[in-house]
RNA sequence: GCGCCUGUAGCUCAGACGGAUAGAGCAACUGCCUUCUAAGCAGUGGGUCAGGGGUUCGAAUCCCUUCAGGCGCGCCA
């Protein structure tokens, strides 16, 4: 629909010389008089051209060509064009839509160029949190949806492996074991004190019994810690299965950052450049050169790298890859973060607007509208295999993408259970289950549900039918917008919207019935309403059940 | 003190690059299962878009400012 509008539009403006062309906006509006679609794209030329609006675009209009697609064109308010669309337009679509679903859905924005999407990447010190889930379905769906729209997406995983944390990891679970063998050992100050850390102890008791009994931690840190990390990795991977994420294209991890060099590579490139100085024993990145409001430790005057130091060489590892675009996911709380790494980008020299950060709020976990602590088995957080549990990864992961990623989010307990209109995610699924059980039932009769795309349609008449219609039309145009602003919750609404409609026509019209004709057409229909409700539901990483 | 995010209906939130009379769900109240799934549908009420100023043909949207909430400001990770 909006590729049609946009080339006649093209050519209109072009007959009339205006060169360059301006971007034409599309939109739908909201009000059904307005008309199916409409552009302000008059309104827009009115400075430039010195003329006013409403004038243009009768000139616009005038000069369309091709308007046979249309019933009506009208000029309304300060200037907009308003578009009505013949039947006959929509049947066609429709058809396209049936006949080639992907090519009809699909506005191909990406054209291959590289993205790189890193997110979760949460230390591997424990299971997965609520937070991380949230991270998790917004990166999911983000990814999804640049690919669909013709990206080269690489889902990323950065493993903080390197540092004092993953120690004291292997720490915590030492002291534990040493507890077990009944030796008094020192738990670490800021140890890990979960549960799962007595699991993992009695975990390494049954496997290696008493090997450690009598080494002390430092003579046995590295098989130790090795240890715990792999087990951390399996169990973050386990989690990640568990929420039905899709699998990382890459693990990177940071001691290998270290291993190999880059750390300090990238440093002595910043260096080279001239962005690295030394002051009071310690050297730092000129981060303030750049949008930083000052300049950042790198090494310290104990001659340890800092926390940043690895990210730098992280950041610059992703521009040598060469992506086009790469994305950051982050939780909110490390927005100060974002400054300094753009510093970075800009110092190797990156055009920024290429760098994004996608901030993801806290998530508050409630019940019954009061704040929800669930069982300390991981400390004092809330994981995300205990969410999965109790409301399901497809609920779960619905109830995140129904946010912009940057609003707060309450995630209430008995809300995202109950099994009613307030639960966002059923309402769009039922939609879906009950276009099935109509073609359950139409097969039952003996209907051939096979050659829907070569139907006759002009038994869809009613309001209810052409707005369906002109509904699935739009879906282009929602994943066009989502995926320019790295939005996927655009979708989850418009789910909404889709299945509200279809809802309410499935209540006043029934499909199936001894017209033989209309009952194809709006099998037809269905069969639309179907395959963009579970095209849009496995963008966002969502099941789309037959049968609920 | 500085920086970032948020403030829209009683509640939870949308609002597309500045566009037309500001939207949805929930909650409240009224109805609808002999008919393809009632996890559904139809209807009613509900607003100083936090306050104030500015930019322009036009502002919930952009700028300034005040207020309220959250977060961040380390040679921590």
């Amino acid at each position: 629909m909006k590729k049609d509008l946009v080339k006649i539009l093209q050519g209109s403006l072009k007959s009339l010389g205006i060169s360059p062309c301006p971007q034409i906006e599309i939109e739908i509006p909201r009000e059904e008089s307005f008309g199916d679609a409409s552009t302000p794209v008059a309104m827009g030329l009115a400075k430039s051209l010195k003329k006013a609006p409403r004038k243009i675009a009768e000139e616009i209009v005038a000069s369309i060509k091709d308007k046979n697609i249309f019933e009506k064109i009208e000029i309304a308010g300060p200037g907009f064009i308003n578009f009505r669309f013949t039947r006959g337009y929509l049947y066609s679509s429709l058809i396209n839509l049936l006949s080639s679903p992907k090519s009809f859905l699909r506005e191909d924005i990406g054209n291959g160029k590289k993205v790189l999407v890193e997110f979760i990447s949460a230390n591997p010190t424990g299971p997965l949190h609520i937070g991380h889930a949230r991270g998790a379905a917004v990166g999911n769906a983000l990814c999804n949806l640049l690919e669909e729209m013709g990206f080269n997406v690489m889902r990323e995983y950065y493993i903080n492996d390197a540092g004092r944390q993953i120690r004291l990891l292997g720490m915590s679970v030492y002291a534990k074991y040493q507890q077990l063998l009944g030796k008094e050992t020192e738990f670490p100050e800021d140890g890990y004190k979960g549960q799962y850390i007595d699991e993992e102890a009695s975990a390494l008791f049954s496997q290696k019994k008493e090997k450690y009994k009598d080494i002390p931690f430092k003579d046995c840190e590295k098989e130790i810690t090795e240890w715990i990390y792999n087990r951390m990795m399996e169990l973050i991977r386990n989690d990640i299965s568990y929420f039905a994420i899709r699998d990382f294209s890459s693990w990177i991890s940071e001691k290998q950052l270290y291993e190999k060099g880059e750390v300090t590579a990238a440093i002595e490139a910043l260096k080279n450049k001239g962005f690295i100085y030394e002051k009071e024993g310690a050297i730092w990145f000129r981060s303030s050169d750049f949008v930083d409001d000052k300049d950042r430790v790198v090494v310290k005057s104990d001659g340890e790298f800092t926390y940043f130091a690895s990210d730098i060489a992280y950041h610059k590892d992703k521009l040598d890859r060469g992506f086009d675009i790469i994305i950051d996911i982050w939780g909110a709380d490390h927005h100060g973060y974002i400054p300094r790494i753009e510093s970075v980008m800009k110092a190797f020299g990156y055009d920024s607007s290429r760098f994004r950060v996608i901030l993801v709020q806290m998530v508050n976990l409630l019940k019954h509208g009061e704040p929800f602590q669930m069982s300390k088995r991981a400390g004092n957080f809330v994981t995300l295999s205990e969410v999965v549990n109790l409301v399901g990864a497809d609920n779960a992961k619905f109830i995140f993408l129904t946010r912009k990623s940057d609003s707060h989010l309450d995630f209430d307990i008995d809300v995202v259970t109950a099994t009613s209109a307030e639960n966002p995610v059923y309402y769009v699924q039922y939609a879906n289950a009950r276009i099935n059980s109509i073609f359950a039932n139409a097969k039952e009769k003996g209907i051939d549900i096979n050659t829907l795309e070569n139907t006759d349609l002009s038994a869809l008449s009613n309001t209810e039918e052409l707005d369906l219609i002109k509904k699935l039309l739009a879906y282009p145009m929602v994943l066009e917008g989502a995926a320019r602003a790295y939005e996927p919750h655009r979708i989850t609404f418009y789910l909404q919207e889709l299945a509200g409609i279809f809802h309410s026509y499935y209540h006043k019209h029934k499909v199936i019935t001894d017209d033989i004709e209309a009952t194809k057409a709006r099998l037809a229909l269905c069969e639309g309403v179907k395959i963009v409700l579970s095209d849009a539901l496995t963008i966002l990483g969502v099941t789309a059940p037959e049968k609920m």
